[in-house]
DNA sequence: AAATTTGTAGACCGGTCTGTCTAGTCTGAC
DNA sequence: GTCAGACTAGACAGACCGGTCTACAAATTT
């Protein structure tokens, strides 16, 4: 038998990449078995509330996942023009390296369940939250006065996400480019 | 029987809307049915090429519905302060109307399907880019000059998308406010 | 070493999925 | 009046869905 844990924390990152790329109703729990060679009692055993539970989870965990490495490019970078390029060109190798099929981690899972699972939607929603709170962080880092770096830090992940949808969209990473160029412009 | 060509188009627009909603995987055909009031066998006449078929077309008609509704909106507005705000008071309106069921009509259905099917990538890639040759002919009409007005337009049209998504996922609309008044504040 | 807990293993269930197929009903042309 | 084409109607098929259940194996406690 597996170590402790070992199995759980399997099917977890295998659900967490197959959400990634599929979407929530586009990942069976089937595949997520057969991915990670997990037999299906195991899944009911460490996931009792099943597919929902497993999706939370996964949310979870890509969005504490993502949300260090951002965090790490953000605090290496001196000043906003260079993190918003480390920015940019995380999500950019992270869509080439997989040939456009993992863009954000959350959003495709966020925006199916966000009126179907409340469960779901929550945990979409801290670590979007997490995220705005780092961002936040980095922009008075980089010397934006703290009243303005509430909703700077807001547009800068809206625009992020929609890029990084459109990239996905478009096959191309240049209106990720684009985006944060302009922002590091505007800025 | 019903008039010509009307079946299709009841059915066109049901499909529309619930996977607008309820995006691609989560809306099955034969829901699309029973709230359209059709036969299993008018779907496949009218459109043989079953449920990628009604997705492309569905994702078309909404392109251009909700295209229209912006240029209309952006049109009237006589500087950009004006027109950002008009653009985002359209999704909020749809948001809130909705119970924040319906927020972009494309994105969804984009993310789920971008690399999935070939076909309805293509068709949300054109209605993309309808919405930007739009905004970015608004923004020329705003005095920005024509070779910013690509760039702003591709920051613009990000923005917005990433801030519905965010205002879907925390049931709050005040994000897409924030980033609006962000946006025409640094322009 | 016996008992208990923890976890694995997969057959099985009812329901739903997309898509096919045959039969029937309109409408307009001749 | 009849025939062709356009369209409606829904039963049906086979695959797959998420989830339950029972049996069993390993680890841990007593």
């Amino acid at each position: 038998m597996a170590p402790r844990g070992e199995t759980r924390e399997r099917i977890l990152r295998t659900a967490a990449d197959l959400f990634q790329r599929q979407g929530y109703h586009g990942t069976g729990v089937n595949q997520v078995l057969v991915e990670s060679g997990a037999p299906k009692g195991s899944l009911y055993f460490h996931f009792p509330e099943g597919k929902e539970q497993l999706a939370s989870e996964s949310v979870a965990l890509s969005g504490r996942t993502v949300g260090e490495a951002l965090t790490e490019a953000v605090l290496a970078a001196p000043d906003a023009r260079a993190g918003l390029a480390a920015l940019g060109e995380h999500f950019a190798r992270s869509l080439r390296d997989s040939d456009f099929r993992k863009g954000c981690p959350l959003a495709t899972v966020a925006l199916e369940t966000a009126a179907e699972s409340e469960t779901i939607r929550a945990a979409c929603d801290t670590a979007y939250g997490e995220w705005l709170d780092g961002l936040r962080a980095a922009l008075r880092g980089w010397g934006v006065p703290a009243e303005r770096a509430g909703p700077l830090a807001a547009l800068v992940l809206s625009s992020l996400q929609g890029a990084v949808m459109l990239a996905r969209v478009q096959r191309d990473v240049s209106v990720l480019h684009q985006v944060t160029r302009q922002l590091a412009e505007l800025l």
